[in-house]
RNA sequence: GGGCGCAUAACUCAGCGGUAGAGUGCGUCCUUCACACGGACGAAGUCGUAGGUUCAAUCCCUACUGCGCCCA
């Protein structure tokens, strides 16, 4: 990390304007951290601080930032920010994933529009192609992220298909195959027609869709005759997989079909007879017709029951998806043209016999949605279960913590029921499986090498690399122990190893983080997190996915920078035209509605504020426009309440200790007990992955409490308060507002950053508040009696306040103020803050502060603070029929109040079961509401006399 | 078919066994010397439906209805 002595000079400061703007502050406060290091992890020997490790879920290489990006920049950068200022050793890993298949068809989509394909480069030229192409426009998001602030260690950025990471990739497959854990085999395995590659299960997601269930007779040969005995008519949803049939099968319980068991079928378009099996697994008796065709090479529970019966498995399909050489007449056809030509033939030889519309799961790859066709192939699999088993039990026994905990079960079900992992991928773009083939005695080596000398099984130097490439999740898997470094044994492995926490969408459960900690255990030996936090989807205002056909999308830089609604849509739905577009965008964000022709430039800050705000633990972030103007205005009031302060503390020479300076009055004593609240609650909600509290908690006190009470209190004392006590909530305000923006600094870094820069400030104080001390409740002084105070002070205020503002008395008429309490100490209290009273409640002089009873001055209305009768003389000034209206109002409410009390002490079994001080609690609540009723009664008749 | 989750103010969401909360919006008043990106005040909810447990249920349990997601 780089020190103080650093003599590169702060931003220059700007005129503070009335408005703040996010666009003016950002940009150079993020070049000031990165010129000094701020976020820089230190492997100095000698630097002691607690390790807090955090890996960045690399995005795609070919991404731009969406608002998925930007919930997990921002809850991530709120974590490392937060750990950072608690004085940890924050390591925020950054990277970018190679994404095999979206990269490939990037510059494949590239070379396709100068009219050539890959295979007119050759393999070494395309993959020079990909690199010129990352090295020209890959990884932008990276850029992106920065906009948001993400206090991440760029120099320490990496990227999957580095030679580090390359090399550790390498290592991985090579200790795995050695211990058996990698296989290669052929099976049935998933194909996309379109990216032409095998894919893994989880790469595969089913969709619904209206399909038929198409049936067809088969003729059984050696009929036995009798009615319907010499055909066997089965149900499927894929009529052209019947060129591959092998098997036909029933159950063997089935009556109707008992009489065909150990016969077989011909065949109608290929030479083959097929026999009839029974199975209990594969057939559903009440399903279809009961018999089902079984395509071994076709579909996995064919394939599972070939398997038990030892059927022929029999491939239709040519990689490309079209039918091959085994399919007779319909060799060439693509599976939708076969479709439709096997029915066309079994209809023409009489062999139909039904369709019926039937809802089906169709596997899209996703990808490139193209429908995956299972195809038998040899490809390299991880043998899951034993990887399985370390990861379950980790998690099991809390080494790591799964939070929202409810994912846990998700996480169990998923590696308890596992397949094996098809890991080889035919593209190019990628890691080359570290695997060569002999060309003379077919033997298989698999080696570190690059290129080895000769097959260690021959010992002939004739060996072929194997040209696929593996998927990218296995260089994922291993993510957070390869950018430190594995294999090696580096500084930065031991210092950051296990990471601590590991944040991502949920979505991604299966996908990277199951395989980071199979991946983490087996090679570290130890969980690659302590914690995984999971966040839910970003969704549109009425809670529907964001997606181009929706034209529902949202670009956080939109929100950031401001936009117009119709360059939205035609960014989002370039086709579309623009009123239509229009129309869906304001549909799915009506509150848009209110924000006339597009959003402001809320500024990254306000967006982080945002997305802070909504609960983690859902799973639908269903994210509201309104909302980030919401927190926009927020940073405005940051803004505008430090450049009130500064009115106040500049020139001042206001000196601010690391300690909370001393305070007498109740306001000051008050604000700092407030704080020292505030910013444990900030504490708690950052540690518990609550940011929504954590934020809240400093928002409510930033608003709610210092500007809308402290800095409003402050006033009187600097217009006529003792030089004593002004040098005092002088202090109080600049410790108050430093510590404040402190608090805040994680969530919303710019603004903090650049007011903290402006404020005066403990000598102690480092170069960036980004390293300044995340204020603690030593920050403040907890006070229970001055928040007693204040809560009775604010109450009585806001009940004058009520009444002036019930009776529109304009804020240039001041009203007269009379204040009753019963007890010495409350009057004392009174007494002692009547200037404060006086000066928001804007009330002729200073209030009257008497005992309770007594004659009550002509003209008041009454109203009633917890123990304070509050009079508020409004002769002259008011309608007493309004008078009348408000009073009986309060007491409308008060009696409904008054029925639910009684009902519960009515209640025998409540005053017997019920603890104590709720008993107790519940008799307060009555009689202060009976004390209330009796007061608002009596004032009932005095509503004459005030028109007088 | 299996699993998970959700249903609270006009909208987006917190919350929770002890008389319902926030932000935005809405209404009234106010351009008072930080902020109209503001201030003061206010209105607004049978906490999806039906049962059950409890002194007490929006909260716990059961069923149902509607919605969403994941796995087969």
């Amino acid at each position: 990390m780089s020190d103080a002595n650093n003599d590169e000079p702060a931003p220059e400061k700007t005129e503070l304007g009335t408005g703040y703007q996010p666009a003016e502050v950002e940009p150079k406060w993020y070049a000031f951290w990165l010129q000094h290091g701020v976020f820089e992890a230190s492997i100095d020997p000698n630097d002691t601080r607690l390790p807090y490790t955090i890996t960045l879920p690399p995005p795609n290489v070919t991404g731009s930032l969406h608002m998925g990006h930007a919930l997990v920049v921002t809850i991530e950068d709120v974590l490392v920010r937060h750990k950072r200022m608690q004085g940890r050793n924050a390591l925020w890993q950054p990277g970018i994933d190679h994404a095999g298949i979206a990269t490939q068809l990037v510059v494949e989509r590239q070379l396709a529009r100068e009219g050539k394909s890959r295979h007119d480069l050759g393999r070494s030229k395309f993959i020079e192609r990909v690199w010129e192409w990352k090295a020209q426009s890959g990884g932008r998001i990276a850029e992106q992220m920065q906009v948001l602030g993400a206090s991440a260690d760029w120099k320490r950025s990496k990227f999957t298909m580095d030679p580090e990471l390359q090399a550790a990739v390498r290592e991985a497959f090579v200790r795995l195959h050695g211990e058996g854990l990698i296989y290669r085999a052929t099976r049935l395995i998933n194909w996309c027609t379109s990216c032409r590659t095998a894919l893994s299960d989880v790469e595969v997601e089913s969709e619904e869709a209206n399909g038929e269930l198409y049936e067809f007779a088969y003729a059984v040969i050696d009929a036995d005759g009798g009615a319907g005995a010499n055909e066997l008519v089965v149900a499927t949803t894929r009529p052209e997989t019947m060129l591959g049939d092998t098997a036909v099968a029933v159950h063997p319980d089935d009556p109707r079909y008992t009489h065909l068991h150990g016969k077989k079928l011909k065949h109608p378009f290929v030479d083959r007879a097929i026999p009839i099996i029974t199975d209990a697994i594969l057939v559903d008796m009440a399903f279809g017709t009961g018999a089902v065709k079984v395509t071994p090479g076709h579909d996995f529970n064919d394939f599972a029951t070939g398997k038990r019966h030892q059927l022929e498995e029999i491939n239709i399909l040519n990689l490309d998806g079209t039918l091959n050489e085994r399919t007779a007449q319909f060799q060439g056809l693509s599976v939708k043209q076969a479709r439709s030509a096997v029915k066309k033939a079994l209809a023409e030889a009489g062999l139909e016999r039904a369709a019926k519309a039937h809802k089906l799961q169709l596997p899209r790859c996703t990808r490139s949605s193209t429908v995956v066709e299972p195809i038998i192939s040899t490809q390299w699999f991880v043998d899951t279960k034993p990887l399985a088993e370390p990861a379950l039990a980790a998690v099991r026994d809390k080494r790591t913590e799964i939070i929202p905990a409810e994912w846990e079960k998700t996480y169990e079900h998923f590696l308890t029921n596992i397949q094996d992992w098809c890991i080889s991928r035919q593209l190019w773009w990628g890691h080359q499986i570290p695997a060569f083939h002999c060309q003379d005695c077919k033997h298989i080596t698999v080696t570190r090498e690059d290129h080895p000398g000769v097959c260690e099984k021959c010992l002939r130097s004739n060996l072929v690399q194997d040209p696929d490439v593996l998927d990218t999740w296995f260089s994922s898997g291993l993510w957070p122990f390869s950018t430190l470094g594995w294999p090696k044994q580096t500084a930065e492995l031991e210092r950051f190893y296990p990471t601590t926490d590991l944040e991502t969408g949920y979505d991604i459960l299966f996908f990277w983080v199951a395989r980071m900690m199979m991946m983490g255990l087996h090679f570290m030996g130890e969980v690659p997190f302590k914690r995984v936090l999971l966040h839910g989807m970003i969704v549109d205002e009425t809670g529907d996915k964001m997606g181009k056909l929706k034209g529902n999308t949202l670009d956080p830089v939109d929100l950031i920078y401001g936009a117009d609604f119709s360059a939205i849509v035609q960014k989002t739905m370039p086709d579309a035209p623009v009123e239509e577009a229009l129309a869906k965008f304001r549909k799915a964000y009506p509150s848009s509605a209110q924000m006339g022709k597009g959003f402001s430039a809320s500024g990254a800050d306000a967006l982080r504020f945002t997305l802070c705000s909504y609960s983690p633990q859902a799973k639908r972030i269903a994210l509201s426009p309104a909302r980030v103007d919401g927190y926009r205005k927020f940073c405005n009031k940051i803004y505008n309440a430090t450049r009130f302060s500064l009115t106040y503390l500049e020139g001042q020479s206001v000196t601010v200790e690391d300690a909370p300076p001393p305070a007498a009055l109740l306001v000051n004593r008050w604000i700092l007990s407030r704080l020292a609240h505030a910013v444990e609650a900030s504490t708690r909600g950052i540690e518990d992955y609550r940011l929504d509290d954590g934020s809240g908690a400093l928002y409510h006190f930033f608003w709610d409490e210092f500007c809308a009470w402290f800095v409003e209190m402050t006033k009187p004392v600097f217009l006529h308060g003792t030089a004593e006590e002004q040098a005092e909530t002088r202090r109080v305000l600049a410790h108050v507002l430093e510590s404040a923006l402190r608090g805040l600094h994680p969530y919303a870094p710019f603004i903090t950053e650049d007011l903290w820069q402006r404020i005066p400030r403990p000598s102690s104080r480092p170069i960036s508040i980004a390293l300044a001390p995340y204020p603690s409740a030593a920050d403040g002084r907890v006070d229970l009696q001055a928040e007693r105070d204040m809560v009775a002070l604010m109450a009585v205020i806001g009940a004058a306040r009520t009444v002036r503002s019930e009776h529109e008395i304009g804020p240039s008429d001041s009203v007269m103020l009379e204040l009753r309490a019963e007890a010495p100490a409350l009057r004392a209290l009174l007494e002692e803050q009547s200037r404060f009273i006086s000066f928001l409640v804007r009330s002729a002089g200073a209030p009257a502060v008497v005992p309770s009873g007594g004659e009550r001055p002509k003209g008041a209305v009454l109203t009633v603070a917890g123990d304070v009768d509050v009079l508020v003389n409004l002769r002259g000034l008011v309608d007493p029929v309004k008078e009348t209206e408000r009073v009986e109002r309060k007491l409308k409410k008060i009696q409904k109040d008054l029925d639910v009390m009684a009902k519960r002490l009515g209640n025998g079994s409540f005053l017997k079961n019920a603890p104590p001080d709720v008993v107790l609690e519940a008799n307060a609540q009555k009689s202060a509401l009976e004390r209330e009723q009796a007061n608002l009664s009596e004032s009932l008749k005095w509503v004459a006399e005030l028109k007088e």
